[in-house]
DNA sequence: GTTTGTGGTAACCGATGGGAAACCGCTCCA
DNA sequence: TGGAGCGGTTTCCCATCGGTTACCACAAAC
């Protein structure tokens, strides 16, 4: 038996942009930061944030965002005892992009208000362009 | 066999969050609309600018990006023809945000840098801080 | 006449992801 | 005495993702 060799690498590693996005890798990543973004929050306050998130997923992207450095964990010495989760300066440096994220969100919805507004059955057409003359 | 009603919505919709990331999802999307960030490019092009990406995978991005609007595809009557890919109005309000992930990979590259002349053996150091008073 | 380049598609297959549900110890409160 | 809340972990399971390989038609170039 011959371990197979990977001809690819997974990530071109070099690229800011890959190495970046591997801290938003993730359902919820971005969510989950962005429910950090207004102060340090308790695993069930973010969880109210976000309803529909299930305990395993925002528990397992809490501890990938803190091995990742985009995090930290403080457990308080309170009776029970709680967990803290604040974004560290790496967290905040993150907090444009995700501003930006929600920007095109947002322009995104108001696109499609206005599609539903123009009539709307063609707003969904395919974009390619058939046998343009080059 | 009963269908299985899916408890929790796989999206919540509403998010502008949400609704953005779903044009940036899946291995490669921001790599190829940065790849036609600087003008249309054909297929092959695309690919050379990104070596390790497999055929199937570039073919599927596009598609995807096609009919989520971000892009258009356009084929050329050359012999043989050939298939250029532009940004649309909405890809290109993709770029910024782009723009900011790159801006957070490169500052993660020097942060890194500066891990490594510092001694670098705890620079993976966990950020846990445990039974901090409260 | 074989290779190169063009722009893909189809089948296969292992790895990963994420949801559901059950369970955990602990403490406060009725 | 027994919830309810805290902060999770564990197990199971299915769907999806992405890489690999093979293959397609066509034309120009070597």
């Amino acid at each position: 038996m011959v371990l197979k060799v990977r001809a690819k690498a997974p990530a071109p590693s070099g690229c800011p942009l890959s190495a970046c996005m591997t801290l938003l890798r993730g359902a919820w990543t971005p969510e989950v930061i962005w429910s950090l973004s207004s102060g340090p929050r308790r695993f069930s306050e973010v969880r109210r944030t976000l309803p529909a998130i299930s305990a395993k997923v925002l528990s397992a992207r809490l501890r990938e965002l803190e091995t990742r450095c985009v995090l930290t964990r403080t457990v308080m010495q309170t009776r029970p005892p709680t967990v803290e989760y604040a974004l560290t300066d790496l967290g905040q440096e993150l907090i444009p992009v995700i501003r930006a994220i929600v920007e095109v969100g947002s322009s995104l919805h108001q696109r499609e208000v206005q599609a539903l507004r123009k009539g709307g059955s063609d707003a969904r057409a395919p974009a390619t362009v058939d046998y343009e003359h080059a």
